[in-house]
RNA sequence: GCUCCCGUAGUUUAAUGGAUAGAACAGAAGACUUCUAAUCUUCUAAUGCAGGUUCGAUUCCUGCCGGGGGCACCA
């Protein structure tokens, strides 16, 4: 449609004198009752004409009213010259009929046409806790492919994670002090431990055996990371997300060595005794690559993850999601992987999001001042669960729900906003169940799904056509769902999502409060229930593309 | 010091260069014999400062102020 009124406006600038309109713009206004499509044209062109953008916009709207298209009821002029489009009734109850028929694939598009796409995201280190980070990174990540997916890419997720370095040898240095202690315990006792110099070297020497994979460490070093990474995958069960990769350090370190002696003399160069890039050419900063006792660096271990990746799965396209905190230092890797390998490093998105961070500043695993995320949904589920006590549903239900909920909560609370703002992650003031909350969209969809059941009882059929009323905003809103999509495919920008299922429950509470959707003696009724059948279809679309659970009853 | 990012109601935040800056929480007042009140209705309240570009700036540019990240052998 927008395409449609788009050429209109180009061929009526013709008429009026334009040669080469290429500055129009069709939108969406900000606020519904300016209509649904809007264009600036006239404010545009005006001066071009001797005449006020208002005048000129008469001008056009008379020529456009010539050629009215049949899904435009309105034509109208307001502000400063804004020509303003309404949509026929006729046009949006045909768009409610078709997002009812195609129910769960309303919504998607193929704009990615099958491109192959990898992403990267959560990256937590074994023998250290998954904290609240990790999960801002996972619901992040797992999102943003849920969209793409949805946009038609064909999607792999992975998982790429630290099991070596020297947070992995304080661990095993800790659990062979007090081998009673869990892994997160020793390692907080490994990182404490430390500043005794004679512990360091303790420390350094058991790093040193693991990259070798030293038989006197092997069984319990296995030991360790089989378990942490068997806690991973519990967690990722409950937030509903899966890797179809994993990728360790361990494997990345012995060929991003030779990659970098490769191109030492082209694009590395030595400097006090390592192999580093000097950023500085390109406006960015040095960085290590091979440090000075020949160890591969974990710049030098990320190029070698771009080939081992493309090795498993030939991509168009990797991304790779990561806190903010690692900008920098990506631009620097990215740069060196221009040089070494262009084509693959123009396939490489780096997206950022923000940190989460506690009101006492940042996170830390080493002094123990860490939210995990288990803890985390632990708490919220407790008062959820506190919530439902009362409620007409079995115990194997509450507990259920309580789940979804929490789960749902978190998410939301993360998906929001903007994904590259840090959050400030206080419990009670980040984590609401009410209003701009994910427990609000969760209960505007059983409140839907509770009254399409009534009408079901009621026997009221579901009747499209039917015109007897004037079109609200929902049905106003309820076209637009793919377009969202597609935006934050495109931007890989989940929030949008977020923002628009906000206001469409907004509307449709309103509406619930407002009148009675199942009324056998009003013969508008048919129509209502149709509408909130169409809602009940985005919101349980839109939470699933967010990675938030869509519980039936609540 | 260099460099990157960010400053919107009391708080958390939205806004492809557009119209009266949109929500939520908190605060004040109201609405359940009704399809689930985790809801709805009404009110109070915001673009850090100073310039510039533009018909039009929260958005783009410059400077300042404030906050955060990064800047050599950690990951």
């Amino acid at each position: 449609m927008k395409k449609e009124l788009k050429n209109l406006i180009e061929e009526m600038l013709k008429k009026v004198g334009i040669q080469n309109p290429t500055n129009v713009s069709v939108e969406h206004p900000a606020d519904l009752s300016y209509g649904d499509y809007s264009s600036n044209v006239a404010l545009v062109y005006s001066k071009e004409f001797a005449m006020s953008s208002n005048d000129l916009a008469l001008k056009l709207v008379s020529e456009l009213e010539k050629e009215r298209l049949p899904e435009i009821e309105k034509i109208e002029i307001a502000g400063r010259g804004f020509i303003n489009f309404s949509l026929a009734s006729s046009f949006l109850s045909k768009t409610i009929a078709g997002i009812n028929k195609n129910g769960d694939t309303y919504g998607k598009t193929n704009i990615f046409n099958k491109e192959k796409t990898i992403v990267e995201y959560t990256d937590p280190n074994p023998f250290k806790e998954f904290h609240i980070g990790h999960l801002m990174s996972n619901t992040i990540g797992e999102a943003i492919s849920r969209v793409i997916e949805y946009n038609g890419a064909e999607v792999k997720r992975a998982c790429y994670q630290g099991d070596v370095g020297l947070h992995v040898a304080k661990a095993v240095w800790g659990k062979l002090k007090n081998p009673d202690a869990s892994w997160g315990e020793a390692y907080a006792l490994g990182a404490i431990s430390q500043a005794d110099a004679r512990i360091k070297a303790e420390i350094i020497d058991i790093n040193q055996k693991i990259y070798e994979k030293d038989p006197s460490l092997f069984l319990l070093y296995g030991e360790g990371k089989k378990e942490s990474l068997e806690k991973f995958e519990e967690i990722y069960k409950r937030l509903e997300t899966h890797f179809d990769y994993y990728f360790f350090e361990s494997d990345t370190g012995k060929f991003g060595k030779k990659l970098v002696e490769k191109y030492k003399e082209k694009i590395f160069e030595k400097s006090e005794g390592a192999v580093v890039f000097k950023g500085e050419k390109y406006g960015l900063h040095t960085r290590v690559f091979i440090n000075s006792q020949g160890l591969p660096t974990y710049e030098a271990k990320e190029l070698d993850l771009a080939k081992i990746k493309y090795e498993k799965y030939p991509y168009d396209k990797s991304i790779v999601v990561t806190a903010n905190e690692v900008n920098e230092y990506f631009k620097v890797v990215h740069k060196a992987l221009e040089l070494m390998f262009p084509d693959l490093a123009k396939k490489t998105i780096h997206i950022s999001h923000g940190m989460l961070r506690l009101p006492e500043g940042k996170m830390s695993s080493r002094t123990g001042k860490v939210i995990t995320a288990e803890s985390l949904i632990g708490e919220v589920k407790e008062r959820i669960k506190e919530k439902v006590s009362d409620r007409k549903l079995t115990e194997e239900e509450k507990e259920k729900i309580s789940e979804q909920v929490a789960i749902g909560a978190i998410k939301y609370s993360i998906l929001k906003q903007t994904s590259g703002k840090d959050i400030i992650f206080d419990f009670d003031k980040s984590l609401s169940f009410e209003g701009d909350s994910g427990p609000y969209l969760q209960y505007t969809h059983t409140r839907a799904l509770s009254v399409l059941n009534k009408a079901k009882e009621e026997k009221i059929p579901q009747n499209t056509y039917l015109e007897v009323r004037l079109p609200s905003n929902i049905e106003r809103l309820l076209y637009r769902f793919p377009e969202i999509v597609e935006r934050a495919g495109r931007e890989y920008e989940p929030h949008y999502i977020t923002t628009y299922l906000m206001e469409l429950a907004g509307l449709f509470n309103s509406f619930y409060a407002k009148e009675k959707i199942v009324d056998s003696s009003d013969p508008q009724s048919p129509y209502k229930v149709t509408i909130t059948n169409a809602v009940a279809i985005v919101l349980k679309n839109g939470l699933a593309l967010l990675g938030i659970p869509a519980p039936e009853k609540m």
